[in-house]
RNA sequence: GUGGUCGUAGCUCAAUGGUAGAGCCCCAGAUUGUGAUUCUGGUUGUUGCGGGUUCGAGCCCCGUCGAUCACCCCA
């Protein structure tokens, strides 16, 4: 029994669950650069003020915040955006606007662990600076839906959640409710869907509203509303309106929010919200005391959420499979039938590498059968056997068992040749 | 931070308060030049941890850590 685990909340990664999230990172990075947006980095470690300032001294609750060896303050990373905001208000000069920009990378926070939840994740953020319009929107709104449909997540698995917090403010102004009620009023609507009604009928006397007005005006809110006429009429010239159903009642939970927010849901498990996001175009202003404003929009997706789905969705296993197929194992295994042979063995296990094929073999002698169930084990397509036939070596074609002797100087040739056909049939289980 | 449930082998799970088990996995052999199946053998444990009650605790009680669920929050 090991006396050692994870700390609380953290994970281990075994080769297994490294292999599928490499496989959730390769996708986010490939339709990211499908759409243009660039990689950049930042620190995982930041100055605990850039969290306070973005969101306020309560933040330090759910922070993974303390004081280095010189007294700092510093705190790992809860989201990747205060840092995107310092970044590019900083060099918004050197690159042309807009800015596309993804990034990945592990957050922290300082919460309960629950399913779907845990203190440290992994992020997929895609970000466009530089550019208010909605074409912007619709573009990240695009980008979320290709994300999903590339991990085989169907339309009938997944639906976009998207309002516009503007709606909310005009309806405030409609309704002459002062603005410093603006953020305590989108906390009310945010929870709408789980509150006691009555709780959030005495939340909104408090502003002054009734929760019967509310709700009529969140029924009659659809995608005919003004708000959403460019964005709807960009996606729906891409294909991809029917994925979206407008909600009046996301918002979001952030209070940087200034437009368009969505949030990306399962239809059949109920699980969290896969990803969300919006337009936030005082950000960088706020963020950069006001020298650099900067209109900006981006959403996030978490590694966690995603891959619970990944596990619930059929239609997600075939481009798992294949993936890890593609990356598990070995292509050939070269068999040392003969320990006299080891020698020249080694040279063709090194000169198979060199040319790139992906070779394994037994590091100590080991019975012949033994050594063909290393291969299989490993997934190899072909055997080479190096025997008492010496120069002469057998190539074996594991998936269809036929086997020839071949000299050894034309060995590596034969078997990149042998590796560029196609797969015909299946292993043998 | 608050409350409910749970915690036994690497994994999935058994065991009236009375000597801790099964399957799978892993390793070796049967089988010294060819992958399967089967068979045999082997490691499997401070019953999460620490106290307490009892002649005796995996089981009951308290604490603690962890998982999970519901809150809080969800950037």
């Amino acid at each position: 029994m090991a006396s050692f685990r994870t700390v609380k909340g953290f994970r281990d990664f075994f080769p297994e669950e490294c292999a599928l999230r490499n496989y959730i990172f390769d996708t986010w990075r490939s339709v990211a650069r499908r759409y243009g947006f660039v990689e950049y980095e930042a620190p995982v470690v930041e100055s605990t003020d850039l969290y306070r300032k973005k969101s306020g001294d309560e933040i330090t609750s759910q922070l993974f915040c303390f004081s280095d060896k010189a007294e700092r303050e510093i705190s790992l990373r809860p989201e990747v955006t205060p840092s995107l905001a310092r970044m590019a208000t900083t060099r918004h000069r050197d690159y042309k606007k807009p800015m596309k920009w993804f990034q990945i990378g592990s957050c922290f926070r300082y919460e309960e662990p629950q399913e779907g939840r845990t203190r440290e994740f992994i992020q997929f953020n895609a970000d466009i600076l530089g550019d208010a319009s909605q074409g912007t929107d619709a573009e990240l709104v695009a980008l979320s839906i290709d994300v999903m449909l590339a991990f085989g997540i169907q339309a009938e698995d997944f639906v976009i959640r998207l309002s516009n917090r503007q709606i909310w403010t005009d309806f405030l102004a409609d309704k002459n409710i002062a603005l410093e009620h603006t953020s305590a009023f989108l906390q009310i609507i945010d929870k709408i869907e789980r509150a006691k009604p009555e709780d959030t009928t005495k939340k909104l006397e408090a502003i002054g509203l009734t929760l019967d007005e509310v709700r009529s005006f969140m029924t009659g809110t659809d995608g005919d509303h003004p708000a959403f006429a460019a964005l709807k009429a960009d996606l729906s010239a891409r294909g991809l309106w029917s994925y979206v159903k407008i909600d009046a009642s996301i918002v979001r939970g952030l209070a940087y929010y200034t437009g368009t927010v969505f949030e990306v849901f399962d239809l059949k498990h109920g699980l969290r919200a896969v990803a969300g996001g919006g337009r936030y175009d005082k950000l960088c202003s706020l963020m950069s005391d006001g020298s650099v404003d900067m209109p900006a929009a981006g959403f996030a997706m978490g590694d966690v959420v995603l891959g619970i789905l990944l596990s619930k969705t059929p239609g997600a296993q075939f481009g798992i499979t294949e993936y890890l197929n593609a990356q598990q194992g070995v292509e050939a295994y070269v068999v040392i039938a003969d320990e006299a042979q080891r020698a020249p063995a080694l040279a063709t296990v090194q000169a198979l590498r060199s040319a790139g094929v992906r070779v394994d073999y037994s590091f100590s002698a080991q019975k012949v059968g033994k050594q063909f169930q290393a291969a299989e084990n490993q997934k190899a397509r072909l055997a080479v056997v190096f025997g008492a036939e010496y120069p002469q070596v057998a190539i074996k074609n594991l998936v269809s068992r036929s086997q020839e002797l071949v000299a050894v100087e034309h060995l590596v040739s034969l078997v990149t040749e042998e590796l560029k056909k196609p797969i015909t049939g299946k292993l043998i289980a």
